[in-house]
DNA sequence: TATTTCATGCAACTCTGTTGCATTAATTAC
DNA sequence: GTAATTAATGCAACAGAGTTGCATGAAATA
């Protein structure tokens, strides 16, 4: 028997998660930071960003940066597996990731490799930017 | 006029380049100074590796770890654009990242946006470890 | 061979992300 | 409502990728 972990609500889950559904980018961690207003501590960060993605709440995408992004999810499919699995966009000018939620690359994996995450980006310069 | 900067070839520059030709995988910095036989200081890997991107010879994607990975140019079609646009592959069990250069995502990018460079990166388990 | 200019080594640094541990707070059972 | 349980937090310290400044060394050119 595998005793499940169970799920607590506290301030700084609910903060961030507020954060990230009010965005209209995909942020990093010190972004989100930057718009706790010390509501806690940058490793509470990282550890709530953890727990929300494992809880399927938000998705993550790491830029060419290096930098890995997190998002809330919205148009993402729940009832067909819930994939995050959209086109994401690093403007090089103004810096800002976008999700294009509507631009899901297609491909063909060959046969033997078996898919657990996607992360596609694309950098360039955006609409605003442009 | 703007003079250009020219191209040199030197010790560090063709070891660098030998090590990835040879590679099966795509490396990061700290893997490549592992097979470098302390050729050269692990700074001057990153700044060949920054020349020989810009140069075409090589590509780069970033893995799902946030780590940077570098490979030769292969099968990519030098003569229609040289777009390193093909999927690479992250092994969760033995963390190898591979090019699947035969694998092209195919996908619109809306309107405004300019693409300069692309990373598609799908993390799983690979056919050796699966 | 001398000159020019690019490449290298070294040290120091920045930044993202992680870990250990003691403390605090949310659930649960009573 | 209160005590017991266990997850979440804060803090400090750490790890590792990647960058920068500057003096030195080495290609390429004439």
């Amino acid at each position: 028997m595998v005793k499940e972990k169970q799920v607590r609500s506290t301030a700084a889950k609910q903060h961030i998660r507020e954060i990230l559904s009010k965005s209209e980018t995909a942020m990093s961690q010190p972004e989100i930071l930057e718009h706790s207003e010390g509501i806690c501590d940058r490793v509470t960060i990282y550890r709530v960003l953890d727990r929300l993605l494992h809880e399927g709440e938000i998705h993550r995408a790491v830029g060419m940066d290096g930098i890995t992004r997190y998002a809330s999810c919205r148009q993402c499919d729940h009832d067909h597996g819930h994939q995050h699995d959209h086109l994401h966009f690093s403007c090089e000018v103004c810096g800002e990731v976008t999700c294009l939620e509507k631009v899901v690359p297609v491909l063909k994996l060959p046969r033997g490799y078996q898919a657990r995450e996607a992360s596609y980006m694309i950098s360039g310069i955006c609409p605003d930017c442009g």
